[in-house]
DNA sequence: TATGAATGAGCCTTCATTCAT
DNA sequence: AATGAATGAAGGCTCATTCAT
């Protein structure tokens, strides 16, 4: 709410002329202030300045600021993709439990990263809480591959005998785990200020994340055949 | 982004002199449309036409629009607050499994109510992604008396030996199922439509998550004494 | 398409009060530049300026542009009729060549009133040009009477044994006459500068027309019962 | 106001060449635009679309956008009269009756063609309105030739003893019932569905206009010599 | 000769806020 | 105590025009 002007620190990536192109200083311009500001709150007019672009320029290269928001969160998924590809986490040689490893620490290493790639995650955060017509495009390319993945990897370590419902509710309970971090940082921050949001601390959190849903995901499947997958203990 | 007018449905609360205050009224309407549109994207005119006041009532009675936003979190909160009061949730003459058992019925039924209180929840899933000053102020008086609480059951469950580490990623974990299902709602309702926002479906969500966690927990209890709670491979 | 800024001539109605309505004062000034620059080119600025009012007062008051201009097409149409009330012209008791007589003078002055009222035309000529969703209505409210008191007169003047084509022919003939020095004045400036458009020369015109239209009504009377209205001379 | 997109119906002229000019293209493309959304309204983008050439053809070509409405207006203006020529209305060896009659139709021949000739008409009714500097051009071009011509046949009709002031009024009694259904269009086809925009319905239209016409100069000819044309009644 | 990227002025509209009553 | 008329800053967007290529 508290606005505070965005300095343009990291240069935008270069076009072999040496000159970066004005579209490609508008959509990285836009990833940093629809991240800091929300889409409401940004104004085309900040974004223009910050790309050192006339405030015609959003019109003329997307139409308008709708259309720039979709081409921005294209963009940003594209390259959390392209910094974090999945690499082990889709490997299917791997022991079931390895990959539920390779895919956690994939997953939390794309989410928590701190460079560019984090508007992706921040501008997904926002659309949770406002909704835009272009959420469903959203879930479609980058979610829903994910989710998958982390399906087929919680339903081979639950064993064939696992309901759906079953399968469902622990690949929440493990994405669930990771999201908490990224969307509730604001009060992780106030309330846990010992948590290190740095590489190490990742990777401690990733080694956390996995063992506890090993257990939990083993205690599921323990429970044996059930209609609900909820029996009194 | 796509605003559909909002209908005035509940009846205010009456004070007992059988009209509500318009006080009160502000505060019922506010309270919706935040909740509804953000705070950015809620405007004075809806809130007071809503309220059935005039279009300088909140100037009037709370000074700011941004005043009135703080009121309407801390009113909204208490309503959460005394809908689903802790309860069981707090008995410490519990075995520490039904603790947590209850700890977390008592978080879910708050967090994914329908109703009213729901703003609450709303409205602090906006602060995560939008951080106001205020949110310290909600974080002490509401957050943290709930992270006091899980940290001792989850403390307990995991023995004296437990690093505080440990006690705080186990906590997240727990929080993090829970949040899920509220901070990601619009994704839950794109890409797993079959799970069901009823009180049957908290009810099995529930248990699945206590079971879960408690396994989860008894895991990492059961890694033994270590200075970061991760071992090597 | 040259513009040249319009001096706040005459006074606004003034309210008993003394000071005119912002809402009136708006009213006046929308009706000036909408005459003079049409409804694209009038800007919403120089209404409010010309006003004496802020630029937020048209959405204020009317709720936007297009709102505003049709509550002026209405004002000036009612100022126009008040001016210039039907009086003789729609006397029953009248012989039928000076029910004629009546219209014809009627109607030429509040065509080519130089005052206030001329909007009025002037905004039906740009409707003619530019037809606006508003057309509609502006055709019932102040065409349509006016159009069944000619043809009344007129069916009287051509007797029983007229086709409606016919009657309809001898309306537009009338109506023709009236409205070229309305629609074409430019022309009429420059081809014809010796023609004044003054009351005097309102004068005489009504009287040239009356006398053209009389003759041509009887010939088309005379031509006797057909299907087409049409003969061979 | 309500804009909707025009098609590339009627291929443009081609050049011997066999490959339409691009200025004649803009030509073509501007002389629809303008025509349908006027001056104001008509955009440069949206004439180059349609014409298939750059945005900045009409700069290039023209200069600005004025400089092309004047020469779509000359263009348009020489088609009309190419489509339409004098043909009868200029033979000097006809009756005096029957001179009117090919005047009145060829007149409203070319006022009320449905094709590409028609644009000028309406660009004419646009200047009514909105007078342009390039009014006076149009008026010594196509107008005045006209107007000397009717002159001239209606002063034969009125006789040697005819005052200028009266054969002027006649004159445009004339012309005033032609322009009727050109500049009143909208208006007609809301009061008057009936009459019927078709080659059929401007025949019966020429006779009945000549007929009327005809009696009225007989009987302002009748009137006798008086100074004013207009006798106290 | 002709293009398309880029410009900057300006328009309509929205909105929180103020002020006289 | 409360109102409603009025304000002014700012936002998104359009459009004719320019300029380097």
């Amino acid at each position: 709410m508290e606005n505070q002007p965005l300095h343009p620190l990291s240069s935008p990536p270069l076009t072999p002329d040496g000159e970066p192109d004005t579209r490609d200083k508008l959509l990285e311009a836009a990833g940093r202030v629809f991240a800091a500001r929300g889409f409401r709150d940004a104004t085309v007019r900040e974004i223009c300045t910050l790309a050192g672009a006339n405030i015609a320029a959003v019109n003329y290269h997307f139409g308008d600021k709708l259309a720039l928001y979709r081409e921005v969160i294209k963009f940003a998924g594209c390259q959390a993709m392209a910094k974090y590809p999945p690499g082990q986490a889709f490997n299917e040689h791997l022991r079931p439990d390895d990959k539920l490893t390779a895919f956690i620490r994939n997953y939390l290493d794309r989410l928590l990263d701190e460079g560019r790639p984090a508007w992706h995650g921040m501008l997904i955060a926002r659309e949770m809480v406002d909704p835009t017509s272009i959420l469903d495009e959203l879930v479609t390319t980058f979610v829903n591959p994910q989710y998958i993945r982390l399906t087929a990897i919680v339903s081979e370590l639950l064993g064939p005998s696992a309901t759906p419902e079953r399968v469902r509710l622990c690949v929440t309970s493990v994405v669930g785990q990771c999201l908490f971090y990224k969307n509730c940082r604001p009060i992780v921050e106030r309330i846990m200020p010992e948590h290190e949001y740095t590489p190490e601390g990742r990777e401690r959190l990733a080694a956390h994340i996995t063992a506890f849903s090993l257990a939990g995901i083993e205690r599921i499947r323990s429970l044996g055949p059930a209609s609900t997958g909820v029996e009194p203990s």
